[in-house]
DNA sequence: GTGAGTTTGTGCAAACGTTCACAAACGCCT
DNA sequence: AGGCGTTTGTGAACGTTTGCACAAACTCAC
């Protein structure tokens, strides 16, 4: 472990950082949280590496080693008490106190993201909606009034909101992050297609779902060319045969 | 490269299958392909890869090697060919005839998906929307009828389905991908947050909007924990006082 | 044709991430 | 108290990914 750890006597009381988590642990991190949640509601009070890294689809070792760097407590013989673990997690990824967020772009995805109820039940709080086209501002969505981009730094002060969503148009998302950004938003969950750029000290995290579809794409693709070839032993060398859309058939 | 590339003289010829693409690089390709249709559009016919790495958004070196992998035809002192770019990564892509997707659980989110422009423009037609709630089906939305589920097997043959997206609870996430597997579907897109087990030979992959949400509020954390801290500089030890909420501030 | 300038493709080394495999630590039973 | 079965935490090996740096290959001007 990077630093020395020693007991938490009453409640959290370190509120260390952790300088040098590996990014990919990180990113699981949440997995484990969702599967601790979801056992905790099952009755368990403790799971072992194989109980939990099955939960969250993960190899034990793996789970193991990334539960290591953040000092964790499990016990040799037992596992990991469930209730410990998740309030450690939820130290580390700072969702001790609920954040709120913004949501820029109430459109067809926007309006979605609005009404998911995903976020609320883990860790966070739509606390306000921007749109830019006059004909949205003032809908109300989910007991919230889609307010004008131009009031951005008022609310997030206000708010106190240092995360942000943008679900525009790829076309105004570079606009709006630069005017998240001047309002004092420091990440950015983007959904347009498009690259942002961002001063340093700003995170971005994209989502494109066609870019998703598109690595499936590419495995499926591969997978017809090669489920045509009924066994994979032999000289490991197949003849291909051109057909009329440029696919692959083994003959 | 990974296997000999010739030439792709009359149209595209070869069906080459690329076995060991690095997964990193295939992830990124679509990512590629979206910088060089807004390339293409915005009038440029050869792009070097500094260039079209800016417009991706990494760095170049990166860019060279992953097109390397595919054996790509750029010219040295000039960059590459757009339109032959694009073309070649379709092709990997196995993008070269538009894939027949069906949408599963049309709910908050499912209902946003189902009416997202980005697929169609990207490579996918949403071919069909199911759900199992009765008061859904016949539902039209974007000229689809939604249908019962129980329909799954008997759609998916005819259009030739072999991609699905979930989004419907987690609940009966599982259930659902089942069915899919059952159907014939060797690919699916998981927007439910839990974890789906599936036959080999079936790829998924999983979008978690509180997830990505989360990976951000570590950040935040982090940031706010050593933006109070001034002076990286000195012994690199630093007092902490920790505070009602758990939070660390730098003394 | 030749030289200057540009840009690709790649060998190599370092950084990062994953997996194995096992010693140390624990609970439990007798 | 001691032995046994279980499970964690981690050193070490391995594989993957990144980034540098440069030779080879190309265009263009003259």
């Amino acid at each position: 472990m990077s630093q020395q750890r020693n007991g938490q006597a009453a409640g959290v009381s370190d509120g260390g950082v952790f300088p040098d988590l590996p990014e990919a642990t990180v990113a699981r991190l949440p997995e484990y949280l969702r599967a601790l949640h979801h056992l905790a509601e099952t009755g368990f009070e403790t799971v072992s590496s194989e109980g939990l890294a099955a939960a969250a689809g993960v190899n034990s070792a793996k789970l193991r080693k990334d539960l290591s760097h953040l000092g964790s407590y499990g016990t040799r013989g037992v596992g990991y008490d469930v209730a410990l673990l998740i309030a450690q997690i939820e130290h580390v990824l700072g969702l001790t106190q609920r954040r709120a967020v913004a949501l820029v772009g109430v459109g067809n995805l926007g309006h979605a993201l609005a009404g998911y109820g995903g976020f609320s039940t883990r860790g966070f709080r739509i606390a306000a909606l921007f749109d830019a086209d006059p004909d949205r501002i003032g809908e109300r969505i989910n007991g919230l009034v889609v307010k004008d981009i131009a009031r951005l730094p008022e609310v997030v002060a206000a708010e106190a909101i240092s995360i942000a969503l943008i679900a525009t148009p790829a076309h105004a998302a570079q606009l709006v992050a630069d005017q998240l950004v001047a309002a004092g938003v420091t990440s950015i969950l983007n959904f347009a297609p498009c690259v942002l750029s961002v001063p340093d000290g700003v995170d971005v995290r994209k989502v494109d779902l066609a870019i998703e579809l598109q690595i499936l794409s590419f495995h499926e693709h591969r997978k017809s060319a090669l489920t045509t070839l009924p066994a994979p032993a032999g000289n490991g060398r197949m003849k291909i045969r051109p057909t009329l859309n440029g696919e692959a058939l083994a003959t």
